[in-house]
DNA sequence: GACAAGACGAAACAATTGTTTTAAGCTTGC
DNA sequence: GCAAGCTTAAAACAATTGTTTCGTCTTGTC
């Protein structure tokens, strides 16, 4: 209204109120309309600032990712052990996708939008896997790799690190059926240190069973 | 056209374009006019047949619930080894997910239609949850409680059983994101038992190791 | 062959969508 | 005070959506 900073006033709160329709309801299902309400906008706005819906959809990943970089939790030194790394690693990812509190719920909007788009992806998902998902990914090789003593692009490193990350987003795609086979347990934002943990000691135990596996070439190890 | 039982032909041709179309799509993204193209129908057919939009949906549901639940491969018996009782769970829900041929297509695109309901719940989900899912989790509970050696209900055991499904779900919710970060790597479909086995051998070392942790209570037991 | 009933198709309906136009408001600099 | 430029609001636009109406066709029965 009085400062100069209001230039991009309305502009910012489209931003806000398209982060959270979009990641509410997808690409396709959301409305400009919808967002444009939340953010007390009117509907011309939209094409105003950002041309259409479809830039103003790219334009959170602009924003946001910047900031979903900085809030990332550090990754640990290589030269840590690479159980400390692999449970500092988990909590990162819990934490980015359910930890919901103050200026990290934009962090969670936008991975609740490519969790989402994974199942109808469009060209902004190449943008997510070249510019925020391959490091993530070569990080968890590399933690991966250190416990089963091998290369970190071998294909036991890759399916390794794959049922870490199921663990984890099993939480996030499966939330709707988990709170109707169980009403009663406390939600999944409640539990995250002791998610966390059973995750941590699964997954080493997992890796564990696959490395002698490895090692001793087939050998169930487990079975009668 | 000829014979008495083109009764409901269009009907069953609706009903098999409306699978694969809101398997793809979902509900909302789905469109009446691409389902009746698709089934050769006019527009109107769907009203004829089964009233609006979201009748047929849930139409698909009364249909192919029961072809999904007679394919589904049987569960071994509870005396069997549990070691090969969850072998056999892990193969028959990859299965499920994944095994897409001849009149098992169905099968698949119904999953599909749950899996992208879950991230977007309607009312039909809760009749997934109540007809379909809870008798699997309960075989897979009875499955991870006796290798756990504990009650089929307690928190440990759900957590576990959790950490099976989210490794399984997995290659179905990011398999966009493993085929733009692995662009060289075959399709799911064509690993399925090679996956299979990871996850068994994954989980059984992943229970393995949270049981002797609940036996001597805390004891990372891998780290350092 | 006439008729009733079930099934289908063409067209239109009302509602909603993304987008655009047009004009008004506001701030800024002179 | 006032024009220029950026920003906003109201209204309408074209396209698409789910839905409905109405007439036509086929089929089986007398």
């Amino acid at each position: 209204m009085l400062d100069a900073s209001n230039q991009s006033d309305t502009r910012e709160r489209l931003l806000r109120a398209a982060t959270e329709v979009f990641a509410e309801h997808g690409f396709e299902a959301a409305t400009i309309r919808e967002i444009c309400r939340r953010a007390g906008a009117n509907v011309a706005a939209v094409h105003y600032h950002f041309g259409d819906k479809k830039r103003l959809y790219t334009a959170i990943f602009d924003t946001v990712f910047a900031l979903l970089r900085a809030r990332r939790t550090a990754f640990l030194a290589p030269d840590a052990p690479p159980e400390a790394r692999l449970h500092n690693y988990i909590s990162a990812l819990f934490d980015e996708i359910f930890y919901c509190d103050g200026d990290a719920r934009r962090c969670t909007q936008l991975s609740a939008i490519y969790l989402t788009e994974m199942l109808h992806p469009t060209e902004v998902l190449d943008r997510v896997a070249a510019d925020h998902m391959r490091r993530d990914a070569e990080e968890l090789y590399g933690i991966v790799g250190a416990l089963l003593d091998e290369k970190a692009d071998s294909e036991t490193v890759v399916d390794c690190a794959a049922s870490v990350v199921g663990q984890i987003l099993y939480y996030y795609h499966a939330e709707a059926m988990i709170s109707r086979l169980h009403p009663d347990r406390p939600p999944v934002q409640e539990r995250i240190d002791e998610l966390v943990d059973h995750v941590w000691h699964f997954s080493l135990g997992g890796i564990k069973q696959v490395r002698s596996r490895r090692q001793a070439n087939d050998e169930p190890a487990l079975i009668e």
